[in-house]
DNA sequence: TAAGATTGCTTAAACGATTAATCGAGGGGG
DNA sequence: CCCCCTCGATTAATCGTTTAAGCAATCTTA
């Protein structure tokens, strides 16, 4: 491989003019600049950035701590992730923490050992890593303290329950997935303030079974909203085992706008993260904070967005209205 | 920071002699070492990657690249390298080249200037990035000449097709996803040798359209098998608004198992890929490659496995029986 | 007991880049 | 004519680690 010192010897010059030509500091005149750019670019010269980093104490790289890459969510965050870093030539060393908080304390230790600029950390469930050594960028949800940026979940859940209470509904059904997650509280948290005092809501979870499901239903609800597109996929399938179908029996609704949700019958009305903007603020938070060295202070939420497709109607209303978006 | 030095100094010795008492090479008496061992614990010491990947030339970093981090199966693929990887004491870059071949291109280029000491490539469908500049390991399909080990796709498409003919139906229909895929084609390809002669076939492909599929179905047609869940997931919506039922009117299959395929209602007969094994193949043997420096020749195929769900019946069976496996 | 082998440690170079300090040459001003 | 400044380059140190080579001191063996 061609190195600094390559270049320098070809153009009988020292490695100091030619580091300088290339980085554009320091005092090279331009003809040379010239003419070492040219041969740099003729060897094919890529600067070693294990030598770089040493010299400078600073990787490159930045840390992606994800809780799941298997729950379909979070590896749309790294891909935006992936991209932004692209765009800034960092690299981004990715750790899957599999759904255990002590792999994520370990997953954390091997990117500081591997000597990461920075780290962004999606926690798992009922953890709070909080800062670390280096500049750490929390996504999480607004009612973590610890949290850098996230999507204003209970701002989504407040979304859903308006849309459903426009819809006429007075008898729902709020669902949860896990009640240690606090990203799922905020959403319920939301739905609940989406509606008001002339609501019924029953508020059930995940792990109480879908037989308290089918009972609600029987006993006049007309709505379920969902703190996940997989929740209710779940739902919906049991559902028409039961003989309940959604929309004509019972409104559905759904969290995050995964991709199956327009791909099942009916299209799920569900609420989308703006994982684009997400992405984006929590990497030049991140930039910032190491360039600037200081720690994030405030913590910023991004709306989310109603996606209505055709798995909610008007109460009463029959089958044949397709209400899309 | 600690640094060798920094331990050196401490205990009146050499770096060269903490550097053999850590790394067990050289000679070094045994209690130098303990108190050597002892002083860098106490210290906290790490070692500095970038230091020792500047002597040594070798980064500790394996390139990853990704087709597409949105398909639920890559997510997968990478949860179960980067497991492996951490086993191994290496870390994994990943990169996602976004369903674009030119993204790929770069995607490589910026691993290798990253210094990765070897890549794990899952190509662009229709593009054959091949052997780089430093060892690398493509997982594709079998009828790629450059793959290295991949899921044996046309032998999972003949276990469905294989499962389909037991199950009595004699007028299929295949229908595929993207003529351009390898992988999408030996699937088709393995659907086909698992049927005979005495089996009338309808080959589709998505971009064809659904109405054509309503046709094949109104021929006769009483099973179809697709090369993705996803898509099998669109034609079952799809269909149940033309009044057609899974798996009472037709039967139905789909491809790699994703998470929402027991989401679905009735839930997805289909055929998995052994993600596990065929991480470790790859990685492993990316590993003895870069250890050997001789490149990888032959390319090994793992099996898949058939997933019997409810999707699929007999023939003219009513809807009453529930097949799960 | 002297030559040779072994043990335990040190010296020093090397990896590839960055950068503060330095230095000679040429130009301009007093 | 001398001094000073600027320009364009060089010198050398530095980041943290590894490792071949070297060198006393001790041990072995004849």
């Amino acid at each position: 491989m061609a190195n600094i010192k390559k270049i320098a010897t070809d153009m009988g010059v020292s490695v100091a003019t030619v580091s300088n030509a290339l980085t554009g500091k320091g005092r090279v005149s331009s003809q040379m600049v010239d003419r070492i750019r040219q041969r740099a670019n003729d060897l094919g010269y890529r600067p070693s950035l294990a030598g770089r980093a040493l010299r400078s104490g600073q990787s490159g790289i930045l840390g992606l701590v994800m809780p799941d890459l298997t729950n379909p969510l979070f590896p749309r965050i790294a891909q935006n992730l992936s991209m932004m870093a692209d765009d800034r030539q960092l690299g981004i060393l990715i750790a899957d923490s599999r759904g255990n908080p002590d792999e994520q304390t370990q997953a954390i230790e091997r990117l500081l050992d591997r000597g990461v600029d920075g780290l962004l950390i999606v926690p798992q469930k009922g953890t709070a890593p909080g800062q670390q050594r280096v500049p750490t960028v929390i996504i999480n949800t607004a009612s973590d303290p610890d949290n850098t940026v996230s999507a204003d979940h209970a701002g989504g859940g407040k979304l859903i329950a308006e849309h459903i209470a426009a819809l006429g509904h007075s008898d729902v059904i709020i669902l949860g997935g896990d009640r240690v997650s606090e990203v799922q509280r905020d959403r319920v948290n939301g739905m609940h303030a989406g509606l008001n005092r002339s609501h019924k809501v029953t508020e059930l979870w995940d792990k109480d079974g879908m037989d308290q499901l089918v009972c609600a239903i029987k006993d006049g609800a007309t709505a379920i909203m969902t703190t996940s597109d997989l929740l209710a996929l779940r739902v919906h399938s049991h559902l028409s085992q039961h003989g309940i179908f959604v929309p004509q029996d019972i409104s559905l609704t759904g969290f995050d706008d995964l991709p199956f949700a327009t791909a099942m019958h009916p299209q799920l009305t569900t609420v989308a993260q703006d994982v684009e903007k997400i992405a984006h603020l929590a990497i030049d938070r991140l930039i910032r904070t190491i360039q600037n060295d200081d720690p994030p202070v405030e913590t910023t939420t991004v709306a989310m967005r109603l996606v209505m497709r055709a798995s909610t109607l008007i109460k009463n209303e029959t089958a044949n209205l397709e209400t899309t978006q």
